[in-house]
RNA sequence: GCCUCAUUAGCUCAGUCGGUUAGAGCGACGGACUGUUAAUCCGCAGGUCCCUGGUUCGAGUCCAGGAUGGGGCGCCA
């Protein structure tokens, strides 16, 4: 009976039938072992000389990683097998013995896995981060779907840049310059006011040369509207949902996040209430002049950085110690390749560190020169998420900084109405949001101040002019989210194929 | 666009003050051993030291320029 690895519960005891891949393996005179993956799990198959004759065996010992075959066999459950249950085979078919394979059991640069990420995906880490990123969309589409949003798609070709910031990639559009969209917010605003609340879920395009952990040029959002909703609304509705999806994510993905090592304490403290600061307050924590719980940022970020320069000592010590224990001789030669591999690991964890060394001063420079009425760094972000467990958000901004769009204070009108939601442990701005405005001489001032042609947004003027109401909305970055989920050091892994400066390919 | 770090075997990395024939581990391959989970043992193969130019009797090593990549800033989700 073919069967998938996850069903195996079911099967204890059984004759079944499994296709995939070879994960891993491991030989001996009389036994094999192979890791079979299948794209639904992970499950050891035992090969025996003596059931399946001399032929039969060598033919599966000789097989490569990730060579193709079914195995038939029966279903024994043993505790210590990763998912619980192993195959003892009774017969096998090959459908391919592969050469070498390019991923080897060990610890490969970034640039070499990115080279190979039509392979890489195949792995165990990526695997886990697939499943997440999917879990995490179905759990975006249970919420909105159970809170009555409409899901609907913004277009990807655009005419024009429509908030005239960011630079957006030009394409032909029969023969007329267009552009890949870098937002759906303001087709969201319109849909919104036909469908009451609606969410759209597509890529989004942004041609900046980013290099940093936090940015891809192609990555997908999730923009909902709603219409009769005021900043305060979207606030409420923004902690609702995160803290929705990250809590169903963590109850569907145990395994996935156990196998990313996912410390989920930390993330369970989701369930306490999110940290929502006026601009003006987080300005004055991230400057040092408000304590948080008795602390300030500038003293938290100094001691970050003896911390760190004291763990890359203690590293090179720990390194120190084992060079000397290995030209000491007299070590088994197992051994010595365990304390090489452990070297390996500390040097490149020095590496971050030492990264971590350089930028922390930075950082701290500009928490300290910090004027009041910019928008923030992502060295501010990080540095206000510092000083707190839960997520944080800022709302009520100086109206420079952000978007034309954005809804003013009506009790001073300085500020906008924007909200941005900073995810803890460095993931910085996650989702970014806000209450829009609905006075169309406002908006038109606006779209003249930012210089935007204004014969492009005649048909968002409409909105103000036929039935205006106060809406709101925000934008999630799903990769983003993913990456804060599985605790990922760069959002390059939550995406199968990423597209990046510097990276088309594969 | 700016700052910073890096590039040596298929992979991960050593390579001292500029010195003679460039090393290790992993992987692969051959063999021994083993209910194994990246920690057994022996053997074997494997190099355009990123590119160009310069300094020098001599450059993987020093200098200049370039390419590619990592990270940070700006920009943002």
């Amino acid at each position: 009976m073919k069967v998938e690895i996850k069903d195996l519960s079911t099967h204890v005891g059984q004759e079944v039938e499994l296709h995939g891949w070879v994960q891993n393996k491991r030989e001996s005179k009389t036994l094999t072992f192979v890791i079979l993956r299948d794209g639904s799990g992970f499950c050891q198959c035992i090969f025996d000389l003596n059931v399946l004759g001399e032929e039969a065996f060598n033919e599966v010992s000789a097989l490569g990683l990730e060579s193709s075959l079914s195995v038939k066999g029966k279903v024994v459950a043993d505790e210590r097998q990763v998912g619980g249950f192993e195959i003892h085979a009774t017969g096998f078919h090959v459908y391919q013995n592969c050469g070498e394979y390019p991923i080897a059991k060990k610890e490969h640069g970034v640039e070499f896995l990115m080279d190979h990420r039509h392979l890489w995906l195949r792995s165990k880490r990526q695997w886990a981060i697939m499943r997440v990123r999917n879990a995490v969309i179905f759990s975006i589409h249970n919420f909105f779907q159970k809170e009555g949003f409409v899901q609907m798609d913004a277009p990807i070709f655009t005419g024009n840049a429509c908030e005239g910031t960011t630079e957006l990639f030009e394409t032909d559009f029969f023969g007329q310059p267009a552009y890949l969209t870098q937002s759906g917010q303001l087709y969201g605003e319109a849909m919104a006011m036909a469908m009451g609340k609606i969410y759209t879920f597509g890529p989004t395009f942004r041609a900046e040369k980013s290099k940093t952990r936090r940015h891809l040029a192609e990555f997908w959002m999730i923009e909902p509207e709603m219409a009769f909703f005021d900043i305060f609304d979207d606030m409420d509705l923004i902690e609702q949902f995160v803290r929705y999806v990250i809590t169903d994510v963590m109850s569907r993905c145990k395994e996935e996040l156990e196998i990313l090592e996912r410390d989920t304490t930390v993330l369970e403290k989701i369930s306490n209430p999110f940290i929502r600061l006026t601009y003006d307050d987080a300005v004055a924590i991230i400057k040092g002049e408000k304590e948080v719980n008795g602390r300030k940022t500038i003293e938290v970020l100094e001691e970050d950085l003896r911390n760190t320069v004291q763990q890359i000592a203690d590293l090179k010590a720990d390194i120190e110690s084992r060079e000397t224990a290995i030209n000491a001789g007299g070590m088994k030669k197992g051994q010595v390749n365990f304390n090489l591999n452990a070297i390996d690991k500390n040097k490149n964890t020095i590496k971050q560190l030492e990264e971590d060394e350089r930028n922390i001063p930075q950082w701290i420079e500009s928490a300290k020169n910090f004027t009041y009425g910019g928008d923030f760094g992502g060295s501010d972000e990080t540095v206000l998420t510092r000083m707190f467990e839960v997520p944080v958000m800022v709302y009520d901004w100086p109206h420079e900084v952000k978007a034309f769009y954005l809804k003013r204070n009506p009790d001073n009108p300085k500020l906008a109405r924007g909200v941005d939601l900073l995810a803890p442990e460095g993931y910085g701005e996650v989702v970014g949001g806000g209450e829009r405005e609905t006075n169309e001489q406002m908006l038109i001032e606006k779209i003249n101040e930012h210089g935007l042609p204004m014969e492009a947004f005649e048909w968002y003027l409409d909105l103000r002019r036929f039935g205006s109401v106060p809406h709101a909305g925000f934008g999630l970055g799903l990769e983003r989210m993913v990456a804060w989920i599985c605790h990922l050091p760069h959002v390059r892994e939550t995406i199968p194929f990423p597209r990046m400066y510097g990276r088309i390919e594969p």
